[in-house]
DNA sequence: TCCTCATATGACCACATGTTCATGTGATAT
DNA sequence: ATATCACATGAACATGTGGTCATATGAGGA
């Protein structure tokens, strides 16, 4: 990151001006990258994906997309924190759901768009 | 990749196939996660969000931003190969845009989510 | 034509990320 | 107690990514 304006001329000021007061803080911006970053990965668009009508466990969730119980773990881990799915434990088991409907709408709104390519 | 299912004891055979035939394809899965990839830095959100309220030049977004010329245009073509900004060239000057509402709508659903914590 | 300006792009580098492998943890059964 | 099961996690490694620097391109002006 640098402060490296091109030169001075081709600037419109007010254009300018009016974009930086309106825009979002560099911490927003900061935190909805990292939400985005942890839906930037088809390992977990296919986890969020099986889980949409429904929890699973982790075992079953491994099976479900054909990946390693480590791998899903890891991610799950991510997704967790994230607050994009919550964990229901019994005994050994854990049982992953989303979190709320605003992950689903959310992954909605991005199927659409690539549906329209 | 690894089709490595858990022994074979844990599963719930008939929730996985049920999941499995309700998820998105894999080719989906890869190009969802390909787009919530460009929404996944600083920089773009801080592009997307300067540009949510009218075009702007390179340069101003640049400067709206504190970025350098190069890498806003670095992150500029991968927008818009990933169709959410557009460019209107006049003379030496190039006008991006939000391709369309879609990627506003996107957007403020990440925004809502960030806002929750 | 030659120079300058706005933008685009290629090479390179420091850093982040996803998977595997190995191992840790806590619950249940024998 | 101890063995086993479902799940979690740490280390290590290969690959991907975002920035800078240098340079290319293409439009306008002198």
């Amino acid at each position: 990151m640098h402060v490296d304006v091109c030169s001075v001329v081709c600037i419109h000021p007010e254009k300018v001006d009016r974009a930086r007061t309106r825009m979002v803080s560099e911490g927003t911006a900061e935190r909805l990258a990292e939400l985005f970053k942890v839906l930037a990965d088809p390992t977990r668009v296919r986890i969020l994906s099986a889980l949409q009508h429904g929890e699973l466990c982790v075992c079953d969730l491994a099976a479900a997309i054909s990946a390693s119980q480590s791998a899903v773990s890891h991610q799950l881990r991510l997704l967790r924190v994230a607050r994009l799915v919550k964990v229901r434990r019994e005994g050994k088991m854990a049982f992953y759901s989303l979190d709320d409907d605003h992950v689903r709408h959310l992954f909605r709104e991005g199927l659409e768009h690539v549906a329209e390519e």
